[in-house]
DNA sequence: GTCTATACACAGATAGAC
DNA sequence: GTCTATCTGTGTATAGAC
């Protein structure tokens, strides 16, 4: 990854540098600590949470994670009630489960992409860029993740509360260094990174809303670029 | 209402125009039209509304409106379950009146300040005040209102999002008549309308998170104004 | 390993006493 | 008008056959 260019990358080049396995949840689950299962043979044990994992995405999206009930689950994952509870012990664990692999995998790219920049316009560019990014590569996902944190068991909720705000710190650091730099305006960064991570929150939450205004993500990261950058290097 | 100054209004006298029978979503429900119920005397009924109302709405942020049983409801209004059903005839009723009779409350105070206004730097400030104070007054009930759109028929899903998109085409408007007006710049003002919206909308959605900030409305609504002139200003 | 059938709890809603 | 008691459907989870 030496010669990653975060601040003028579009999306399609993001995608080639993230693998299909560097944002597989199942894999993730499978091979993480947090989970195990009786079952003996992998191939049939990938398959199926599989399954399950792309079944609660559609189905909890559709109606919501509550709504769905683990009759509609099985019948989604095509797999009966009982092989279900072979895999997963109740539904509040693949909500558990789901939601931690997913935050791991985006906090391992987020670093990852971000740490290479040493310019502070390119390094803001990036972590706004691989934000968005992600965000597209894995809408579901963070559509779904925002709309369930609420329902989360109190320690649940503050893992996913800790994640959100360790993004924006990451954000408020670009900004608080870059005005030790001298590049960046003197203002309130924690402020600033807050509205910030609204701007790119409103990708996900509102993509339908997006698709109609026929802008892409690519459209989308340049203009809060341009928005974010009129603020921060005025004179 | 003649001597309104939305642009450098602040919250307090924005509360001080707004009388508290002005936002009552209790008597709004019992004179509206769309609400008839059985029961004769007016204080009675007031009185009963107001407790189950209520309770919606504490009772379903905290828990969510799905998750929050009748019987939750009952206990938390002090009503029992016959007494809840003879004021509404299900549970989505009371979701659907309640959310309805909001979305009108909020229709007329987003029109009466914005109209006034002429000049279109004053209009634009105005309407960002008008619509994070009203979101500050009427927190928990936009709070709900977010969380639960998604839960809705079909139909009121609509309404929801009709609501939301006229917010945002006020916005729009108020930007496009700027910039004919060679008040601001040129740029997708149908997309700044949209990038503007989700930071009003962050005030209401992460309000705990501005707390701990020690951020008020009026030090956020002076924030994003600054934010938005810095890119619409522009020369 | 996966299925079907079922246990058990609790939801929304109503009937009928007061 | 408001209550208590109850009906009926549906939810999560499991037991035991294959």
């Amino acid at each position: 990854m030496g010669s990653l260019k975060g601040y003028d990358m579009t999306y399609s080049e993001f995608i080639e540098l993230i693998p299909e396995s560097r944002i597989d949840i199942c894999s993730g689950v499978f091979f993480g600590n947090s989970y195990k299962v009786k079952i003996k043979k992998e191939e049939t044990v990938m398959r199926n949470l599989g399954k399950i994992l792309d079944a609660t995405l559609s189905v909890g999206i559709e109606k919501g994670f509550q709504a769905m009930t683990m009759r509609d689950l099985s019948a989604a994952a095509g797999l009966s009630m009982g092989a279900l509870y072979s895999y997963f012990s109740s539904k509040e664990e693949i909500l558990k489960v789901f939601l931690s692999q997913g935050r791991e995998i985006i906090r391992q790219i987020l670093v990852e992409f971000t740490e290479k920049e040493n310019d502070p316009v390119a390094k803001l560019n990036a972590a706004i860029k691989v934000h968005l990014f992600l965000t597209e590569r894995m809408h579901k996902w963070f559509y779904f993740s925002y709309m369930e944190t609420k329902n989360l068991s109190l320690q649940e909720r503050e893992k996913a509360v800790y994640s959100e705000l360790r993004a924006e710190k990451l954000i408020e650091e670009i900004l608080v260094d870059g005005h030790k730099k001298g590049a960046f305006r003197e203002t309130d960064h924690s402020l600033a990174a807050s509205v910030i991570k609204a701007m790119l929150q409103d990708w996900y939450l509102k993509r339908g809303k997006y698709s109609k205004k026929q802008i892409d993500v690519d459209q989308y990261a340049e203009f809060i670029i341009s928005f974010i950058h009129s603020f921060y290097l005025k004179l």
